[in-house]
DNA sequence: TAAAAATACTCCATAGGTATTTTAT
DNA sequence: ATAAAATACCTATGGAGTATTTTTA
């Protein structure tokens, strides 16, 4: 499973369609669905029921989805928080505590 | 950015190396030194010092590296629970606060 | 000089595109 | 009849392999 098998999924639960997703995602419709057949058959069971008019998520699909949203958000901080070290804009966080003062924020450390 | 580039990443920075890495990973050491540096080239700055034994994290490596772990969990973590919805192991799991009572676990609901 | 990573190149797996068919309303 | 996804097939990007060179302690 890679980040793109999230992203798409994502697009597509977002969407509510497959033809939109790809449009949204610069793809065309048949690789993203493609992709997602991937992705269910590497979880092993369908993530999405196809209906007609557009798409539905499985029980599977729902919980599969919210923690995608949560790994591509981590993901997304990650290269942000990365960027910024190497900007120096901040190092090794230390969160302390000052006898009986409540952490309210942040400390930059050397 | 794709899961593979923080797979390897790990890899490296665990086995201190880039060819015991690569070993471990199935691969060999010219790609992975390639996805390294894909992935450096997307975080803007370099993640590993290489010296002539091994390897050294810089700061952002470190900051990254953190992360990075999360991720992988978290990744492995939503597979597996998706993958038990789909046993019916469990479904939405609501945690619920009992007047008074200190949560200390979960509750299965359908 | 001897490890270990970087380069240079080649190959191939697979992500993605185009055309068409199938499906369900 | 029509909207939307699946299928079939093709293309090409880039992930991975092999051989070699560079680097630095």
């Amino acid at each position: 499973m890679e980040l793109r098998h999230l992203r798409y999924f994502v697009a597509v639960a977002q969407t509510g369609h497959f033809t939109r997703a790809a449009e949204q995602l610069g793809i065309s419709q048949p690789p993203l669905s493609q992709q997602i057949q991937r992705l269910e058959h590497e979880v092993g069971t369908p993530l999405i029921k196809r209906l007609t008019r557009g798409i539905e998520l499985t029980e599977t699909g729902k919980t599969l989805y919210k923690d995608a949203c949560e790994i591509i958000k981590l993901t997304d901080a990650a290269l942000e928080r990365a960027r910024n070290v190497a900007r120096g804009i901040s190092g090794t966080v230390n969160i302390g505590l000052l006898h009986g003062v409540q952490p309210c924020g942040f400390f930059f450390a050397a």
